[in-house]
DNA sequence: ACCTGAACACCGTTCAAGT
DNA sequence: ACCTGAACACCGTTCAAGT
């Protein structure tokens, strides 16, 4: 009891600073999604008012991307053993659990292009796998927008809606779709709906390195 | 002047239906972007208030979802003559166009799954495509969602920040990125982002479907 | 049945004024 | 320089009350 406090014992409100701004959003958004990171309610929770955050954080917007860019510290970038592709597979399978378990971080990833530390180490790490696996680089650069979009893409679409609503309506079409009109729906039927998340998911990143691997640029590009 | 008409001349409210709402929601939406088509803004338009619409619409989610339909009923269908392939990236370029040309469109594709009519032909005439080009029915069934979604994330990236403010970051971060700890986005540099947007997404139609035909589903699924 | 006004519970962002 | 309260201009959704 030696150091000297005010004399009202008080939770002990810290100085702001971006820091603790963002350490802050991140505990909120863990506690509560991302869609309840809003300048207001963060605001309450560093127990000032939403105008004092703007001298830290431009706008709602790179609040969100800093979160973001926080949480990718967490992607394993450093698979186990095996051939390139599978640890190829186990990262980009890391990178999209993480925003899946965070309610609207995929749909920030989306709209706000990252450029964080932890988003380029994530991107150094694809490259070097990429480039273990004898990608060309031009294919390589371009290639890598392509996976972890997907990755992105898949996050969002997942659990954005979160209702199963939407999905009762999307089979309730497939299953009304006429032969006559819609043959190949119709023929196709529940595959088009079948399979796991995860199956699919991989599948589609085995698709991508495949296609990354065999499909050239135009010479002219 | 034969019909009857009310005592007072003014701008003929009409009776709300669902119809009605939709269109004019697809108006407000051409003019003023998605994100200005909210209940209140739509009602307002509409002469009436915000809490009439919901006898017509479960939520804005819903009414989203219909405005999308109703524009995808503009995506073309029917590409000119060519390999099915080239007619294939026709009609995704065509998709990904529709939406890139309205802001916000993208997103909402994104988060509520799609199943209304438009979006039914748009499936049932990229699945024709596929099976024109051979690919075997199964990889046909997993790889058109993987079509679609690219073409739907890179709408909804493209146009989503708007802002040139985001790219300079990520054009900075890898200009800055040191060859120490990044040794292969330092070594890739600008091929990382060179291409126009066009060019990147026809071939990343390319490797899609070089993929989805080259990649067999586990037996086990 | 349909429509309405009012209410509840929120938003982002700016700005003049204070310390 | 930093922080604040108040203001401006909005939101989605619900509900009791009217027609």
């Amino acid at each position: 009891m030696n150091a000297p406090r005010s004399r009202r014992e008080r939770p002990a409100k810290p100085a702001l600073t971006r820091a603790g701004i963002v350490a802050t959003a991140v505990g909120l958004m863990k506690a509560e999604g991302l869609d309840r990171v809003t300048m207001r309610r963060l605001a309450t929770e560093l127990d000032t008012g939403a105008a004092s955050l703007y001298v830290y954080v431009r706008n709602t917007a790179e609040l969100h991307a800093a979160v973001l860019d926080e949480l990718l510290g967490t992607v394993n970038l450093r698979p186990g053993k095996g051939e390139w592709q599978d640890r190829l597979v186990e990262v980009l399978t890391s990178y999209t659990k993480v925003l899946f378990d965070h309610p609207g971080l995929a749909q920030s990833a989306l709209v706000a292009r990252p450029s964080g530390p932890h988003y380029l180490n994530l991107v150094e790490a694809v490259l070097a796998l990429l480039s273990e696996g004898g990608i060309p680089p031009g294919q390589a650069a371009w290639g890598i927008d392509l996976l972890l979009q997907t990755a992105t893409a898949t996050a969002a679409e997942h659990q954005a809606g979160d209702s199963p609503a939407d999905w009762d309506l999307v089979e309730a079409a497939v299953r009304n779709a006429s032969p006559k009109t819609h043959p190949h729906i119709a023929a196709l039927g529940s595959d088009l709906l079948s399979g796991s998340g995860p199956q699919r998911l991989a599948w589609g990143f085995r698709v991508l390195i495949n296609g990354t691997r065999s499909t050239p640029r135009e010479p002219s590009e």
